[in-house]
DNA sequence: TATTGTTATACTCTATAACTATA
DNA sequence: TATAGTTATAGAGTATAACAATA
């Protein structure tokens, strides 16, 4: 029987909580990588960002960001403003309709991490959440941005 | 601040273990997806599978392993000997160097869990890896199957 | 001239479907 | 006729590069 690490474990459950997380956001017509970036606008409420600032948050490139903020913005969830200061640019706003999306996500969440955890008990499963934001912290992951969103860097 | 929960810091560290392990398995001139099935042929060393048994272990369509193999066997890491109990199939066996191949996979992930895991301490070491080991049994997970592999499935 | 956002092009990856050989 | 493996084709997703508007 071959070795199987933490490592492995890490990736394959990630993987797996990554998938289903994909399969429950079909229902409300969005893909993770809008779930992301709909948290993040509406975290940054009172402070909007660019769609230049945001990308450089998440790490993606402007063009892909287009699509994924048309989306967004043709379901009413987000809006895009032209920045008074600066007219090149536009500054991102959640609609009511955004925030109670991303309630309904957060909800959609809560049901899941309810499923993929029943087995372990409440104590464990706080164990694992601190082990985890432990990690998390220490490895430099910045909170609510995932790595898949990132491209690749090239070595100078 | 949004909700953070564990599913998330699963999927993000899980994605950033993965990561890594991409990376550091470029040295040896390997994918992610060669170093799963290699583990698997290495394991399966006594009862060898077919191409099309290997596939279903994993998950992944027929055409989709071919160039996989071919890569692991044009690095003279794999061996495809016609089955001579039907001429149609394939058998899969590892080469010694595929063995060792192997070994330095293992020991190339000994080394990354050690860099992941750096900031906790060994007594909570092994209670991640068993909270780990206890979802994974629990939801199912076959050992050493990445859910990457896998293919969308339809509804019936 | 430089920068923001957009559009166009090219590339990578994967699955579906045709094909060859054995049964 | 059906199945194992291979090859060919086509589709999705993404990045790089050209483009238009504003600074």
């Amino acid at each position: 029987m071959p070795y199987i690490g933490p490592s492995f474990l890490l990736s394959q459950l990630g993987a797996f909580a990554a998938d289903g997380f994909a399969a429950r956001l079909t229902a409300l017509d969005l893909a993770p990588q809008h779930a992301g970036l709909l948290r993040m606008i509406v975290a940054t409420g009172d402070h909007p960002l660019t769609q230049n600032a945001l990308g450089q948050r998440f790490g993606v490139p402007a063009s892909r960001l287009v699509p994924l903020l048309d989306h967004l913005e043709s379901g009413g969830l987000v809006e895009r403003r032209t920045n008074p200061a600066d007219r090149r640019s536009n500054l991102l706003f959640a609609t009511p309709a955004g925030v109670a999306m991303l309630g309904r996500i957060e909800s959609l969440t809560h049901a899941l991490e309810a499923e993929l955890l029943a087995s372990l008990t409440a104590s464990d499963r706080a164990a694992l959440e601190g082990l985890l934001r432990t990690l998390a912290g220490s490895l430099g992951l910045v909170p609510g941005v995932h790595p898949a969103y990132r491209a690749l860097e090239d070595a100078p």
